[in-house]
This record gives structure tokens, C-alpha cells and sequence, in this order.
DNA sequence: TCACTTAATTTAACCCTTAAAAAATTACAT
DNA sequence: ATGTAATTTTTTAAGGGTTAAATTAAGTGA
């Protein structure tokens, strides 16, 4: 009936308790074995014997004895406080954009040990060059230490197991398969990932989403979005996509997008867009500048002057962002937006516009009050992501993987 | 972590047990504990233990020995075939729309032993009294069984775990609590759920579908959307509803929706605008008249004879619906259609439009090629998927509420 | 030093599963 | 008719996991 095999074997129960306790130390870092008896809903005894065998298996460790937390309660035997080991296995967080590769080593607690970023093109690479691109890299670090698993972010459409990129529009057509490549010659398990998915997990831990229902909404080299519904990320059917950005904002007459048809939110949204309308090129040509972040502050500054081409853009952009989003809030519920990369500075410029359009759009006339926000930092919530799935995936070996 | 509580208490094991057991019996009817045995992947023994207290409880039953079956295995000491006992309990699965109340009463193993179906405007009726026809229409049936669950089928929005219908195009603001009402008269628990999700969870169980992504698209008075990804009913963040029929296809000076928007995929693909189109009426008010299947029989009667504003009316209709496709496509990824309901019967009639309009929409010029197809009865698939929600919830009761 | 307090470990009891042995029930050959 | 083989179901014994309770460990404070 289900398609996760059932717990019934005594021995899963096990290892379902092992990964309870992981997680709790993952969630809150150093604790008593007493705490982790309350936080974990297990006996004390249970508690005893699993992390016995954790810190057999180097999975924890003993705290040093810390002065705070002696003092704090003064009678008694004193707690022995126990957290992950660090060193017990590490992670190769990276994000993959246009025009660069970064890459993070992440400890067993999630402590970044080492990064590295450098330009580079990829979009001319195969995949064995991009590959060994990342596998120069991380040598370049001359690290001791061996990672377990390499988690990627990158712009595009990526398979739900995290195995394959299935299409993208950074990397050329032999491109797409080098995790293959990257997983044969690091002998390491190797997942890729949808960058605004991984920003949406980054964001997933964050205090002010922990109600667990949000969408980050990434405004840059067109439009991605990552969800989390019920705490849960939600992907599609077979493949990673909820394609926001192709949304039919206007009809077949309207401005050209990247996907080669016209209309598209993307083509009055993505950073291309709102330059080309700033710059009052022809919306049915596509330009063939890279736009950065200096160039999106720089028409900002412009629209804050006044009225003109430059806001102008900025509202067309936050219209078509409205549309978009009233039509994900139909088929979803309506829930918080997190507005996130190059475009995201403007959002305080296009939040009236994204209202009155998302309302204007919304079935039901139902006033919609969701809250907005702005998260700066692309990159770091991509990586910051990134290094989080690989922290869960060493988790499940940690706590299933032994015997 | 996750919000469902952990398996780990050997209690628990038992109880999840009890549930793969019973579970096998729905599935497949009756089987030998030996055949059980294999389906669960449970021991001999086990199956032996739990189908014992399966008995004891009145849950499951020894079955009067099958001819076919005594001949099959000739050596060898015969199988003991056990079934569901169909009088353990007992499920109300019903439907309510603008027009009708239809109830059936069906036994545990899913057999509908008795039914009523009458004329009912809703519209004008409160909670107390919907509750009430409800109560008075079953006891003229005069049954002597007590049933353990009611679950009706309601168009509109209702939250997540069926307790509260939140909005319903047929019933009136004080109308929307008769859940409440029903479940304090009747003392038994009460589920609400949306029609549409019940079609697609009755279609879940067909053969045809059991790969477990697909939509169902109910085409009557509105537009219903109920959605199965990877085998799990797909719903939003806080109530059951995907919004297909509020998707702006025309801008705001399309034609008229019931929700007083303009342009919405409804206005164009529903009956009411099937029916307002193909009598060339004015798009830019609502008819009053209640279309019936008829009627829309007879449109489709004219449009087969040739051009004509019937034949426009459902062209029309197709390039909404395609429209609408694109759309979710872009955000669940392609899958597998099924059209319900009146407007259905056209789908022959609507089908390039639907595919050609949908190609023209969906991201990344990809030609698509996703199955179409078209149930009858949408009212029976209501019945029959509330009965499966009234089925499952007896499962659970019987396997972890017992001792 | 000794009582008191709290943490961690050990112990004993219990539940559940499984594999293997035993019992039950039938077919078939002699 | 009777014994043997075949097959299903039940019983039994072993093993692992959990928990509550008892015990041990390790401090505080008078």
C-alpha cells in the first residue's frame, strides 16, 4: 500500500531511535542524555544504550565540561553534556551559477571549514570539464580531510532523487550529466539540486518560517521557486520544477522571454527583463548583457528619483510577479513570500504593485494579507541549503547505515 | 523533527501490524493467512497471532468454504480463506450538490447495502437543517445498522483534516457548518471533503491510474480539481482546494465568472459558460438558469453538425482548459488527465483545442503528450471516494483503536 | 562526614517478531 | 483401510527492543 517499507523489525526500531537522537542533537546542539530522553520522548535506558553506541561509532562525543552549565543547576550528579562529533564525516556544499563555482566544506555539525569560489564559464563545458573543474578546486584547498557526499544547487529542472539535471540554462546539453562524472571520480555520492529549492530549505530553518508554509521566490537570472508546504518541500511529480516564471502573464504579444515564447512572468520579472524595459529596448529581443547586481541597484536608484523608464520596469515587473503569484495561490493556498536575489532589492519599490495584481488576480476577491520579506544573500542560502541535505543524508547513514 | 509521531514502542509494532493486515484484506479480498503472510511479508506466526485477535475483535471472519479454491491446491491441509466482515461497521458516503442530497450506506467490505438520493435546493438551507434532511432521509431508510462515519462530497474549500467546509458555491454562509451540526446530532465522527478530490481518490483505485500521478478535472458547475501525485492525494497548504477555474485566461475584460472576476478559465470551460456562449448570450453577465447534463448534450449535439456558435462555445472551452494545463503543468509537471462531469462528455469534441492551446502555454516549447481521458458518473466517483475515506478511517480505528 | 539531590546505568519484566518444530488436515498410493 | 507425503496453521523458543524501577555515580551543602 505505502511505498516506504513498514517498521515492524525490532531492529528498525533501533535505528529509528538512533535517528531520533541524531536529530535532536542536530536541532539543538549539545545536550544531556537526561535532556534527550525528555526532547526525544525515549526512556532514560534507551537513551543510555543508543548513545553508547553513537559515541562507538563517532558519532557524538563528549562535551567538555562547560562552566555555565554547571552552575546552572547546583544540586545533583552534573549532566554530561553530548554533541555531534564534528569530525565524524564532512560535506561539500556548492552552488552553481552562470558564470562561477562555489563550493563550501561543511563539518558534522554544519561548521563551514574551507571555501573557495572561483569564475567560471560554464555554459561551454562538458560535463567530465566541470567535473574535474570542482575536483581542482577542492584540491586547490589541500584539506586532510575526505568529504561524503557533494550537494550542488543549480539553476534548472533537477530529478527528485537529486541524481540528474534535467534541463538548465546555465550549463550546455553535455553539461548537464557531470554529476555522474563527479560521483566516478570522487568515488563520493553526489546530489544536485534546484537552487531555489535549496534557498527554500536554507530559509526552512530560519525562525520566522517555522510554521513550515512558504515559497522563496528567486529573482535573478529568471524566476525560481522553491516551496515548502506543511514543512515539507514540495517538488513535482518527476522533477524538481514549479515553474513560476513561465506563468502567461500576457498573451502571445508580449515580451520576449528566454524560453522563446512571449508573455511569460520571467520576461518582465527576471533581471533581463526589468534592465531591458529600464534601458527601453525592444521587449521582443532578448539582450545579450549579463545583468548584475550593480546594474539592478543602479536602476533602482533611478526608479527612486521618480518616475521614468527605470520605475516604470520595477512596476511591470512587480505586476507580472502579482499575477504569478495569484496563480500559485490558487492552486496552493496563499502563504509567506521570501523575495530573494538581484531583484529581490527592489521589492520595497514593487511591493504595491505585487498587491494590487496579486489581488486583482486572485479568485474569490478575498483580500490577500500575506506577508512579504526580502532575504539578501542568494548564494549563502543556496549553499546553506546544499549543506543542509547533506547533513540529513549523512544523518539517515549515520543512523541506518551501522550496525 | 516530523510531525507524525515516531513508530519505536513494541506496542506500536503490533499496531501497525494489525493495519498492513487489514489493509491486505481491502486490497485483495480473501486470502488465507498463508497469502496474507506473503503480501505483509509478515511470519507465519504473526499472521497467525494478529489475525486471531482479528477475529476476536469481529474485524475479520472465516470464510464458508470456496469450492475453487478446495481445488486448486489438492495435497496438503487446506487453506482457511478469512475475509473482512462486512457488519463490523458501517460508513455513510454521500454527495451533496446544488440540487440533491444522495446518501449510500455501505457495509465494511465497501458494498453499498442501501441508498436515497433526493431533490434538495441547498442554497436557502442553514447548517441545522442540511444535518437534518441528512438524518431524516437516512432513518426512511430504516435500517437496523448504526453507521460509524459519515463523509460527503461538497463542492468548494474544505480544510485538510475534513472537519470544516471554509467556502461552497451551494450552500449558504450559515450552511457551510452543518458538518458540525450532524456529527452533535448523529454522535458520530463526520468528513467533509471536496467532490473533485473524492473523483480523483475513486479513480486512484482504478487499474488505469495506479501509477498514482493524475488529475481529475470536473467539469459542471465550475471547474474542480482534484489532484494524485506520487500516489498521494495532492492538497493546499491549509484546504483541500487547487483553483483550476480561477485562472486568469483572459484578461479583465473576458468574460464573466461566477466569482465576479473576469476572464477566469471557469467563465469560458464551465457548463454555465458553455451553455452562455453557445446560446450567444452576453459573456459579461451570468446567466440564471441551472444547465443540466441535457442541455449540454444537445450542445454538443449542434456542434457536431458544424460551425456554429455551439461548435465555438466548446472550442472555446478547450482553449481554456489548455490554458489552465499549461499552468499547473508548469507547476506539477506534466501527468495523465481525466475529464468528469458534464462538460466532459465534449471531450472528444474539445480535445485538439485543449492539446494545441496547452502546447502553445507550457514551458520550454516541450510538445507534450499526456493522456486524456474522460469518466462517466461523476457523482457515483464522489460517493465511491468518500466510501474509500470512510473505509480507511474504519481501518485505522480497527487497527489502532482496539487493545 | 553524612544526608540530599540529580544523572546515568543496570536490571527485570514484558511485548513483538521470527525461525523452527509440531500439529492439523487433506490427497494419494498401495 | 492405511500409511506416507504435502501443505497449512499453530505453538514454541530464542532474540532484540523498550520501559519502569532499582541501583550506582557524582556532585552540594550543613
Amino acid at each position: 500500500m505505502s511505498k516506504t517499507k513498514q517498521v515492524y523489525l525490532s531492529d528498525d526500531v533501533r535505528k529509528q531511535n538512533r535517528l531520533r537522537i541524531i536529530s535532536q542533537f542536530r536541532l539543538h546542539g549539545k545536550k544531556s542524555r537526561t535532556e534527550i530522553s525528555k526532547l526525544a520522548d525515549l526512556s532514560a535506558g534507551t537513551v543510555t544504550n543508543v548513545s553508547t553506541m553513537l559515541l562507538d561509532d563517532g558519532i557524538i562525543q563528549v562535551c567538555q565540561p562547560d562552566i555555565t552549565a554547571q552552575a546552572n543547576n547546583s544540586h545533583g550528579r552534573p549532566r554530561v553534556q553530548l554533541e555531534l562529533n564534528p569530525d565524524y564525516r564532512f560535506v561539500v556544499a556548492g552552488s552553481l551559477t552562470f558564470n562561477s563555482i562555489s563550493l563550501s566544506v561543511v563539518d558534522y555539525v554544519g561548521d563551514k571549514i574551507a571555501a573557495i569560489q572561483e569564475k567560471v564559464s560554464l555554459e561551454n563545458l562538458n560535463g567530465q570539464d566541470v567535473a574535474k573543474t570542482i575536483l581542482t578546486m577542492l584540491n586547490s584547498l589541500e584539506m586532510k580531510v575526505t568529504p561524503s557526499i557533494f550537494v550542488l544547487g543549480v539553476q534548472g529542472l533537477t530529478n527528485n532523487n537529486g541524481s540528474e539535471i534535467l534541463w538548465s540554462p546555465i550549463l550546455s546539453e553535455s553539461g548537464l550529466k557531470f554529476a555522474d562524472h563527479l560521483s566516478q571520480l570522487s568515488k563520493v555520492e553526489v546530489i544536485v539540486a534546484n537552487d531555489s529549492a535549496m534557498i527554500a530549505k536554507s530559509l526552512s530553518k530560519d525562525q520566522e518560517y517555522q510554521d513550515g508554509t512558504f515559497a522563496a521566490v528567486l529573482m535573478s537570472y529568471g524566476i525560481g521557486l522553491g516551496l515548502y508546504i506543511d514543512g515539507e518541500p514540495f517538488h513535482g511529480a518527476k522533477s524538481s520544477a514549479s515553474e513560476l516564471g513561465h506563468i502567461s502573464f500576457e498573451g502571445n504579444d508580449g515580451a520576449l522571454c528566454r524560453c522563446k515564447k512571449h508573455g511569460c512572468v520571467e520576461a518582465y520579472a527576471s533581471d533581463y527583463a526589468i534592465w531591458r524595459r529600464a534601458n527601453q529596448l525592444d521587449p521582443k529581443s532578448l539582450p545579450d548583457k549579463q545583468v548584475t547586481g550593480e546594474d539592478i541597484a543602479k536602476i533602482i536608484q533611478e526608479a527612486k528619483q521618480g518616475d521614468g523608464p527605470a520605475r516604470e520596469a520595477i512596476r511591470e515587473a512587480g505586476r507580472a510577479m502579482g499575477f504569478g503569484l495569484a496563480i500559485m495561490f490558487g492552486l496552493f493556498d496563499a502563504f509567506p513570500v521570501v523575495f530573494v536575489g538581484r531583484g529581490a532589492q527592489a521589492l520595497d519599490l514593487m511591493e504595491d504593485e505585487i498587491r494590487k495584481s496579486l489581488n486583482e488576480h486572485f479568485r474569490f476577491h478575498k483580500q490577500l494579507d500575506v506577508s512579504f520579506t526580502q532575504a539578501n544573500d542568494a548564494l549563502i542560502h543556496v549553499e546553506n541549503g546544499s549543506s543542509i541535505i547533506g547533513l540529513e543524508w549523512l544523518d539517515q547513514q549515520a543512523a541506518f547505515g551501522a550496525s
